[in-house]
DNA sequence: ATTCTTACA
DNA sequence: TGTAAGCA
């Protein structure tokens, strides 16, 4: 299923569908891009490409706007689901360092934590 | 024909 | 945000 999220997110849509598809001024979408809201690639020569998730995100961004959201708040929201993205790495390895931790009590064993190997 | 950047009666 | 100008 890591397949479709690769097609997903393939940039491959010009900026004259998008505009079709979203309803949105081609100088919109290139404001929200301004303003990171969306980070389309490119082309050698210079031209936008979309993919589906940016579709998405557009047509997202456009409720929020609809929603009386500012242009920062929705930087905002779009900021804080990135880092809560990157952080359940983190939680896994202390996940696993508290289950080891307990399994070793509960096993009675003593560890010194200053051992090289651990 | 389309898209891009820059600028503003 | 709209729109015009001059490029690519």
């Amino acid at each position: 299923m890591a397949e479709k999220e690769l097609r997903r997110n393939l940039a491959v849509l010009p900026i004259g569908t998008i505009r079709e598809l979203t309803d949105l001024t081609d100088r919109q979408i290139r404001y929200y891009e301004e303003q990171h809201l969306i980070m389309p690639q490119r082309t050698a020569s210079n031209r936008r490409m979309f993919s589906l998730n940016d579709v998405d995100r557009l047509l997202e961004i456009k409720d929020y706007l609809d929603a009386g959201d500012s242009i920062a708040d929705i930087q905002a929201i779009y900021s804080k689901k990135a880092a809560k993205q990157r952080e359940p790495d983190l939680s896994a390895h202390e996940m696993r360092q508290a289950l080891a931790s307990e399994f070793i009590n509960l096993a009675g064993f003593s560890v010194n934590k200053k051992r090289k190997g651990y």
